[in-house]
DNA sequence: TCATTGACCTGTG
DNA sequence: TCACAGGCCAATG
């Protein structure tokens, strides 16, 4: 399999997220999942960290957890942002069922 | 090198 | 979807 350097899989995963089209949102599972091809690692945990180190320049607001919940400290901004883009929310947290979308 | 932490995930009830 | 428990993996101190 493809390893890569920590700093290409940061780049693979902001690509992926700026590859996310407006009104669908993105679980890090499921990044962790499609960059493991090329990447060789898949934990969601590390595109998380990577999310809160390396995401300030990407639409970070369309990648959510599994039970579309946004990142805590930016749920406010998320939210409207979601909202904005015609994402189908419900309440404070993302339809999965509707938003959910696969590369 | 070891221990702790974290924008998480998957079952089970 | 919610709550609880266990696990995974890299970054950080």
């Amino acid at each position: 399999m493809a390893r890569v350097t920590p700093q290409e899989y940061v780049e693979e995963v902001l690509s992926l997220v700026e590859r996310i089209p407006a009104g669908k949102v993105m679980s890090y599972g499921a990044i962790a999942d499609a960059l493991s091809e090329v990447s060789g690692r898949n934990s969601a945990r590390q595109v998380g960290t990577i999310m809160a180190r390396h995401g300030g320049g990407v639409p970070w607001h369309r990648v959510v957890n599994s039970s579309g919940r946004m990142p805590p400290g930016h749920e406010q901004e998320a939210r409207q942002r979601l909202l904005s883009e015609g994402v189908p929310l419900k309440g404070d947290h993302v339809n999965m069922s509707l938003a959910h979308w696969i590369p």
